[in-house]
DNA sequence: AAGACGAAAGTGGTTGA
DNA sequence: TCAACAACTTTCGTCTT
């Protein structure tokens, strides 16, 4: 390890790991990336695109990697040498270079923006699956140009919270939004464009998929859990989900099945955690208890209390 | 005192002319 | 491009436990 770095200069610990094959010095307290081109001359990291137009790499501040210390930068895919045929030297070179800064340039993206969306998969521990999916969606965006204009970072969140969607596992844009440091609205603006772009179908998204993570947060037993599902599933037929936030219905269900199993919470810590208001939660839950007729059941719930 | 409830005004996003 | 609109939030006052 050369003599300069002992000390990480983000949070002084002397934890450091030296990998000599990327020529990287990584602080194991916060995952700091200390010295990235010690060795491998041929990765400009800090350089920008000479692509025009894309100069917006200052993005989430890197405190958030403190949050990852198992930080991965392992990215595949060199790319290849571009061999073509050599006859008309001088423009064949032009065009070759361009083609490599081109490319090389796309691989750079990739590889910042990978290790990136690894780092708020891992925060947010999303499973492979949404991961791969996300690294998928992210890829092809870059292929497309679609990044062009926008931050880096605020692409991983859209291609992550598509990749959720799909996968059934949905997050608020609220965790996104913790997780990578991007405005809410920013990442539900790519994730449109994105999705958009891509063509990638775009579903509503369930509120049942909540429930699981809601409850246990809030820790509720699986009985509140599998009765509350219970409750989305009428409130569907009765058609009170529909043009709703999931997310709204899905802490309504929760919060009156929690209430008809006795082991009530309060619509603020509810809110909390489904990341909606209580005027929300009350709102739904007052519509829940119209149609589904539960009203008896919560009074005599009420009245059992009072004995 | 804390939680539940509801009214009123404000916000950001969608839709349709 | 703009205005209407629905869902949701914020804020605040009142009622209930």
């Amino acid at each position: 390890m050369p003599e300069l770095v002992k000390k990480c200069p983000e949070c002084s610990g002397i934890n450091l790991n030296w990998n000599k094959d990327r020529g990287e010095i990584i602080c194991r307290d916060c995952g700091l990336v200390i010295e990235e081109k010690m060795v491998d001359f041929t990765q400009e990291w800090r350089e920008f695109d000479s692509e025009d137009g894309e100069r917006r790499r200052a993005g989430a501040p890197m405190t958030y990697t403190q949050y990852d210390h198992g930080l991965g930068t392992e990215v595949g895919q060199k790319a290849d040498l571009f061999k073509l045929g050599g006859k008309e030297r001088n423009k064949f070179f032009r065009l070759r270079k361009w083609q490599y800064r081109i490319s090389t340039a796309i691989e750079r993206n990739l590889k910042l923006a990978l290790a990136e969306l690894k780092r708020v998969s891992s925060f947010l521990k999303l499973p492979k699956s949404v991961e791969e999916e996300s690294a998928r969606i992210y890829t092809l965006a870059v292929q497309r140009g679609l990044v062009r204009g926008r931050s880096m970072e605020s692409v991983v969140a859209g291609a992550l919270y598509a990749a959720c969607r799909r996968h059934d596992v949905p997050r608020t844009l609220d965790e996104l939004s913790e997780a990578s440091g991007i405005e809410k609205k920013e990442i539900g603006r790519t994730y449109r464009f994105v999705t958009r772009e891509l063509g990638i179908s775009i579903l509503p998204s369930n509120p049942a998929d909540y429930i699981a993570r809601f409850a246990s947060s809030l820790k509720l037993n699986a009985e509140t859990q599998s009765k509350s599902i219970e409750i989305l599933e009428q409130a569907q037929k009765a058609e009170l989900t529909s043009g709703r936030g999931p997310t709204g219905i899905a802490a309504a269900a929760l919060y009156v099945s929690a209430l008809l199993h006795g082991e009530k919470r309060t619509q603020r810590e509810v809110a909390d955690v489904a990341g909606v208001t209580e005027v929300t939660i009350r709102n739904r839950y007052k519509e829940l208890l119209d149609e589904l007729k539960l009203e008896k059941e919560i009074k005599k719930k009420k009245k059992g209390k009072k004995r």
